[in-house]
RNA sequence: GGUCGCGUGGCCGAGUGGCUAGGCACAGCUCUGCAAAAGCUGCUACUGCGGUUCGAAUCCGCACGCGACCUCCA
């Protein structure tokens, strides 16, 4: 393969609904902007999936050679929590329920959501706006897209009028919404009265009494509409038009269907060239959501403390698993599948370990160079990260068979070999080491002492005494096995 | 109700026309004092019914089941 086919990165644009080939605007820099958490709640293992996603394509792209601009926002304004309560934003709600101050809530959760993010090993992005940073920018853009004539003011709220938008533009193309359907399909909610037509949606909103956060505008005292930070802040920073928009498949519709549009009517720019969804974590089949109160935190998963987990299960684990499924496809969280994620990185990081101390030989066992080509491709092919995953199983079985001195390798293809492991591993899937317990000088001499005694019962044929501290410790969670370069053990 | 998507072996999960991934589990063998690890071997699937084709898990139709979105949500 050569080294201009190494990136040629193929990407399904939802635009499409095609795997495309990925040419940036202006290589070899690529613009990626990836919709942030809402920081008034904590993060749960969902949504730890849809950045793992992106945090590999970072990777990936970055990997590839490109230079990469990402943008993921944190959302510190908050929605409306629904049209019943309009005017009462999430973040004011809760700050009321916990008597905080709503920036206060604001700070907790972001260091949450970046405790998380650092736990599961995910890149920090270029830039990481907020919203409520944002402001002068938004009330900007309101008054770009009603100077356009794509929005009206009724009582200090701003709405984009979408059946004018969308006769003389497309309205639904990304999540495949027709304008028709919509209309009839329309639910009848309260507290919609201001609005010319159900479909229309607040890029401004008046602040009732009583809601916190506000801030002065053209119109009153207000704050922005739901979709309004993403379309100001992707721009801001990457360019009118830019690369790749990244996010969860639950916010194609309305989420960035009103992106677009907004853009669109404040600047007539279509702003995203590939849009890229990844798909849900389910549970018994049915999506993690906070909604559906069937979310773990990232704190109980390690704990195992929580009724869905028979035991925990460490933060790489859990990025193996979700790796080991293509983005696009519905993943469901089971333990069984947890525990052969466990077990199955287990066996490939023991490779890599055993990788590093094989003899070279005089034969060659194995093409390395079309075994990179293929973890090339696979990523190449829409990130297929379970399919590269698998390759890199392949060649366990042949680095433990040289192990075992049953195949060979040259010098030249250890080398190799060791690159491209720790760059497709550690690099690219971004599995790092998990931090050992117990691991410390004084447990390192302990153990020393017990596995000389048991060497020595071993020697004197004294298998009572060698097995029962070898089950002593099991029962203590210390493995103990003799290989042919001596006894090792670890703490599980 | 509308739109979109999915249904693969005991489990997880790749795979868009023929060469039938990978992991886990299970069984046998080798190695081993016994374990563990590792290697080898076995188990070989595509919801159902039609259709297209020399040939379909893969394309088309219908049925059944499931999910997502349509309202804040990664």
């Amino acid at each position: 393969m050569s080294a201009a086919s190494r990136n040629a990165l193929f990407l399904t644009n939802t635009l499409s609904r095609k795997k495309e080939a990925f040419i940036p605007q202006n290589p070899p820099h690529v613009g990626l902007y990836v919709c942030g958490p809402t920081v008034y709640s904590d993060v749960h293992l969902g949504n730890v999936r849809s950045f793992t996603t992106f945090d590999v394509l970072y990777r990936w792209l970055t990997h590839i050679g490109y230079s990469v601009r990402y943008v993921r926002n944190i959302t510190d304004v908050g929605h409306l929590v629904d049209d019943v309560d309009a005017g009462e934003d999430k973040i004011a709600k809760r700050a009321r329920l916990e008597r905080l101050e709503p920036m206060e809530i604001v700070q907790k959760y972001t260091n949450g959501f970046h405790d998380v993010m650092r736990l599961f090993n995910l890149k920090n992005p270029s830039i990481e706006p907020t919203a409520t940073a944002h402001l002068i920018e938004q009330i900007k853009m309101v008054e770009r897209i009603i100077a356009n004539g794509y929005a009206y003011e009724v009582n200090g709220s701003v709405y984009f009028d979408v059946p004018k938008f969308a006769a003389t533009h497309s309205y639904g193309e990304l999540s495949g919404r027709k304008i028709d359907e919509l209309m009839a399909n329309t639910r009848d909610t309260e507290g919609q009265e201001e609005k010319r037509s159900p479909l229309d949606f607040a890029i401004w909103k008046k602040a009732e009494a009583g809601h916190l956060m506000h801030w002065p505008s053209p119109w009153g005292e207000g704050f922005p509409g739901w979709h309004l930070e993403c379309s100001v802040m992707s721009t801001k920073y990457l360019g009118q038009t830019f690369d790749i928009h990244g996010g969860g498949m639950d916010l194609k519709f309305p989420h960035h269907e009103c992106e677009i549009a907004q853009s669109v009517a404040a600047d007539g720019v279509n702003p995203v060239r590939y849009w890229m969804h990844g798909n849900m974590l389910t549970v018994n089949g049915r999506k993690m959501a906070k909604s559906e109160g069937n979310g773990f935190t990232p704190e109980e998963l390690l704990t195992g403390n929580h009724k869905l987990l028979e035991r925990g299960y460490s933060p790489m684990t859990v990025r193996f698993f979700m790796l080991q499924c293509h983005y696009a496809s519905t993943l469901d969280f089971s333990n069984e599948a947890m525990q052969a994620s466990e077990k199955g990185l287990e066996k490939l990081r023991a490779a890599m370990v055993t990788l590093g101390k094989l003899k070279p030989g005089a034969a060659d066992g194995m093409d390395v160079a079309a075994f990179e080509d293929a973890c090339y491709a696979a990523m190449n092919d829409d990130l297929n990260t379970p399919i590269m995953i698998a390759q890199l199983f392949d060649g366990v079985r042949v680095i433990n068979s040289v192990n075992d001195g049953k195949a060979e390798l040259t010098a030249a293809s250890i080398e190799r070999l060791k690159q491209v492991y720790s760059t497709m591993m550690v690099d690219v899937l971004g599995i790092r080491e998990e931090e050992k317990k117990g691991d410390d000088s004084l447990t390192t001499d302990l153990m020393g002492v017990l596995l000389k005694m048991r060497a020595d019962a071993k020697a004197n044929k004294d298998f009572a005494t060698s097995d029962r501290i070898r089950d002593t410790l099991a029962a203590i969670g210390v493995t103990i096995k003799d290989t042919k370069e001596g006894t090792i053990w670890e703490h599980a």
